[in-house]
Parts: structure tokens; sequence; C-alpha cells
DNA sequence: CTGAAAGCGCTTACAG
DNA sequence: CTGAAAGCGCTTACAG
């Protein structure tokens, strides 16, 4: 590939002018620059990005370790990021974790190795020495969607109590009495988070939380198609499952069809994370659902402005609750006459 | 962060001995080892990548192009690539051009300019120069999934033809004539290559494929509602709707669902790319499956072996299908007894 | 086995 | 406005 000395000797002028015109520098004539401009233009020439790094020790680059690329809600997420980062003049690379501590961290130093600007983190646990690390160094990092407890770093994220609330509201409407989660990982805020909105909001009803009740998953289908299993097995069944994420509620689907159960008449069931499947699944699936797109823009907006020296504050939205079919009919509907019924606001 | 120098005046050796040891050089003296590792150690010293990388003018860094993370095709396409290429010893970049072809270049330039060593891509459209020239400067490079004709590229990709072929027999076995699909993009080889199956397919069977029953789509959901209204539109709207992508059909649901009309009673549907969900939705979807976890993994060997001095050759394998209830019950099975039925193999 | 030196492709104070 | 020079953090032939 031409480098800048090639673009320098066709434009006979030197590698600084060159430089000079590639970065909008105004002390250059204009001839100077129409001739670096033309002798780009027929090389071909375009600046070789890791020497420009070397030099100014800017990438302007973002690193996002994502727990899951399968899952739906973290791909909506990855592509918020990647746009509001493009619109800022910035590229991201995605480490995928997996849900795995082990890949987290490979990804958190291939991150920093790079010299990424700063680091976007949906944390898989309670933090690796790595990370923390990284911190304490003064990487610019924003965690987003889970956090970790005590380290110094603004959260962008949605607080689903309320919406967890007004599940459970539903829930009662309905008529349901024993219900059970599905919980993600204890290492993870949003596992935990759930599980006690979930029990918060059960109490405030009189209701309690058996442990029997509390299904141990890891955020991932399989999981959820486990635990369900467990569920289905117990003396007193439940009669709602409500799984803390969207791909749990995927295998907790699988679980009770392999049982020749149906939803909700054998056994209701909601899931934490709306996607746009839900909404043609067997049946319709309630969801809670995160403004995921704003969440993703949030927190690209705070950690460029800590990479640019300015504050970048911590975040948090709301999530909210889409009723649909999976916990059953409300009440007061009467079995519908047309195939699509429109709810009336 | 530390550098090369601060770890070998720490050790008190030359930077080159540090370099060595980093790099399992056979001549070291253990002593020396001990010294440089002893103050790596203390330093937590991580080697800077991007100045490795100016000076062996190799990143081990494959870019990604795909045209839609939304789209679960290319979700799971993209986390093959990383694990194929993780355990081949390289990081990969994902760009998403999100089905736009200006978007597309727009990461083929970012990625070039960031030196990675090789480039997997999924084209949306016929290739921008940007991408040719690339080609002739020798940039290796790999299609996967779509690819561009006249282009000395290997490409790696999966032949749905046979799986078409058995979709129409099956359509045909459940009585249907008026077939209709909603294409991808004239411009993608996908786009093209599964109209033209469907039309072979549908001709073997002495059926026309009228222009009328070809609705063009664009990959995404949208798309695939918009299409299939029209479709509904017609003085005689086709029996069976067969979605090009995975992303159509949920937009031809859309627009099914948005009539009060129901699949398969009043209109059957089936789609290319099978994914998780079709299993749950109402019905479960006929669909066309791709070994997509393999193109991934095959693509990352191609791409190695041409980065690494080998041949790496192009590679095609089968798509199947996968009958569900979208497109009717087939006329020898009765109402089921029990929920759920096996097939028996 | 080891170090001094050159150089990868840029950018940027410095001097003119 | 312009260029020569230094230097970012590495690696690697070369000489010893």
């Amino acid at each position: 590939m031409a480098s800048i000395k090639d673009v320098a000797a066709e434009a006979g002028v030197s590698a600084a002018t060159v430089s000079r015109v590639l970065n909008d520098h105004p002390s250059v004539s204009a001839d100077a620059r129409a001739r670096v401009l033309a002798a780009v233009e027929t090389l071909g020439y375009r600046p070789n990005a890791v020497a420009r790094s070397l030099r100014t020790d800017q990438t302007h680059t973002l690193g996002l370790v994502i727990s899951d690329v399968l899952n739906p809600y973290f791909t909506e997420l990855a592509r918020s990021v990647e746009e509001e980062a493009r619109a800022l003049g910035y590229s991201v690379i995605i480490g995928n974790a997996d849900e795995r501590p082990d890949l987290q961290d490979h990804h958190v130093r291939n991150l920093l190795d790079r010299r990424i600007d700063g680091l976007l983190v949906s944390p898989t646990d309670g933090g690796s020495p790595l990370m923390l690390d990284a911190v304490r160094a003064g990487t610019p990092m924003v965690f987003v969607d889970r956090w970790i407890p005590g380290v110094d770093v603004p959260v962008v994220r949605a607080d689903g109590r309320a919406a967890v609330r007004d599940l459970v509201a539903h829930l009662r409407g309905l008529g349901h009495r024993r219900l059970a989660i599905i919980a993600g990982p204890a290492a993870t805020t949003t596992g935990r988070e759930r599980v006690d909105a979930f029990r918060a909001a059960l109490g405030a009803h009189g209701l309690e939380l058996p442990d029997a009740y509390v299904g141990q998953g890891d955020f991932q289908a399989e999981s959820g198609r486990r635990v369900t299993e467990g569920l289905l097995d117990l003396p007193e069944p439940p009669e709602v499952v409500f799984a803390a994420d969207n791909l749990m509620a995927l295998g907790a689907l699988d679980a009770v069809r392999a049982r020749g159960l149906r939803v909700p008449e054998d056994i209701a069931l909601a899931a934490f994370d709306d996607i746009r499947w839900f909404v043609h699944t067997d049946p319709p699936i309630t969801a809670i659902a995160q403004p995921t797109g704003e969440l993703g823009r949030a927190a690209v907006r705070a950690l460029v402005a800590r990479i640019e020296g300015r504050p970048g504050e911590s975040v948090t939205l709301s999530a909210r609750l889409v009723v649909r079919r999976s916990c059953g009919e409300p009440p007061s509907a009467l079995p519908p006459l047309s195939p699509v019924p429109r709810s009336k606001p």
C-alpha cells in the first residue's frame, strides 16, 4: 500500500505537509493542498490507522463486551451502540462473552491490548481482577444493562421494578397465586434484581416466593428448559413461570411443549425483555420491554464524554410491561368474535 | 501504561531481550527470561498491539462485514466466525451493513484502514469499486453466504436448490397451486438464486411463477410486511407465500395477522433460514435450514489459509427443508390425539 | 545469548 | 507556509 512518503514524493512536498493536508491543518498553501489531494487520488492512498494510533495514542475505537450475541436484546444493544458511536466518530469492536467470565476476560484483555479509547461492558460476573485493574488504571469505562456494585463507573441501565410490579398485579388480577421465576446468575446485577423485584412485588400482594419457585438459570435457553422441567416436576407446580430474559423463556417454551402442555391453560409464562417474535409465538408472550436502543445510545454518550474529559453520568431509564396472552385472558374479555380483537387504550 | 522500556529497565536487560522473551524466541538465557517475566508481572505490563502491528505488518485480525446484525442468521454466523477465528489465534471486528451498500463501504474502508489481515464479506450488493479495488490490491478475502460473480475470491455458502425443490414438492403434495415468493434484493446472489430455484422447482411441476407473485423485498422485516399486503390485495391472492429470509417471514406474519387472517388456513407461509423461534410461532413455520455454524467456520478456515499463503478454497454445503405446520397438515395426518404427536423417523 | 540500531507510518513541536 | 527531526512502542537483522 502507498504510504505517506509515496504521496509526498508524488506531490513534491514533505510528509509533514501531506499529514497537514490530511488533518485539515490550516497552515497549508492552496497550491500544496491541491497537489497533495491529487497525489492521494492517483495513488489511492489511505492513511494507516495503526501508525496514526501509535503516534497519537488514540484509536477512535470503543470496545463493547456483551454477555451473549445470540440474545436479541444484546444484538439490538450492540446495533444502537455502533450507530451512536459512528455518529460521534468512533468505531466499535464487539466482544461476545457468551455468559462466560473467562471469555469476557479474554475480550477485555484483547481490547485493552488494542488500546481502545474506552470500554462499554455488560458484565457477566462480579468483576475479574483484570477489569477492576483497568478501572483503577483509568481506562474510560461505562457499564450498560448490568453493572458491578462498588466500582466507580457510570451505569446506564433500565429499572424494571415498576414493570415487575405491574406484571405481578396483572398476574394476580388473572387469579394466579403460585408464581415462580427463572433467575439469571446471582453474580449479575440483573440476575439478582429481577428476583428481588419479583419477590418484593409478591410481598406487596401478601404472597411469598418459596425457594422451590426460584430456579437458577444462566440467561441462556438451555437453562430455561432445564429449570422449567424441574418446576413442572414439583409436587405442586407453579401456575406461572416468569423468565428473567427472553432466551430462558424460549427454553421454558421448549420444556412446556415437550410435555404436551399448553400456555397459558396449563402454565402461564412471562418474560423479561421483549422481542419481535413474542407477538407471533403461540400464544403471544407477555413481556417487560426495555428501551434498548436508548440505553445503547446513552451508554455511548456517557463513555465518549469520559474519553473526552467531560463528566459522563449514569442514566436509569424505565422498562414497561407489555401484556399479551401468555398469562391468560383478562376475565373481562369475552372469547374474541373476530380472530384479531383490537384492545382499545 | 508501562512500555517495553520500563520492563527492560526493571529487569536490567535491553528492550530487545524483553521482546524475545515475550515472543518465545529460543535464544534467551533462563536467567534473563526469569527476570523479564518477573518485571512483566510487577509492572502489569501488556504489549501494545498497535505498535506490534505497525512493526510486523500483521494485526491478527479478521474483518467481517455482515448484511444485518439484527438477522439471527447473521448473528449466528458472526458467532461461529469469531469462535473459529479465536481458535486460530485471530480476533474479528464486525461491521454491520444493515443491508445498505453505503454502510457496507464505510465498514470495508474502516477495516482496510485498520489493516486487518483479511476480510470476510457477505455483500449487500454487486460490489463497490472500493471492494473490487481491495481484491485487486491483494487483500485476502472470502465471501460467505452471498458473493459477487466474476470476482476471484473463494465463496463459502449453502446451496438451497435441493431444499427449495423439496419445499415445492411438499407444497404441491398439500394441494397448493398458487405459490408466491418474497424475494431479496436482486443485487444479491441469494436474492436472485432463491427466486430462480423457486421458479425452476415450480417449472418441474408444470407451474409458472407469475410476475405478480414475485414481491420485491430487501431481506428486512418491513419489506416482508409490505410485500405480503400487496399479495393479499391481489384479485387472486396466492395460497402460499415463501419468504426468502426469516425477517421477511416475520413481516409477512405481521401483515397476515393485521388482517385477521390465519396461517395456514387462509394463507400458507414458509421461510428460507430456520431460527429457533420458528418452533414456537403460531403455527410453527416450515423453513429451509442452513448449516450456519459450519459455514462460518469454513469461511474462517479458507480466509486464514489465504492469509497464511495456503490455497483456501470455496466450499458449498447444502441446506435442508424442515417441515412444520405453516403450510398445512399433510393429508395423511389425522388430527392429533395427544397435544404433541411425535413423528417417527 | 545480548544489545545497539534501524525502521514500521504516522504527527507535531521547532526553526526558518 | 514548509521541512527536518524526533518519537510513539515495538521487532529483528546484524555484530559481537
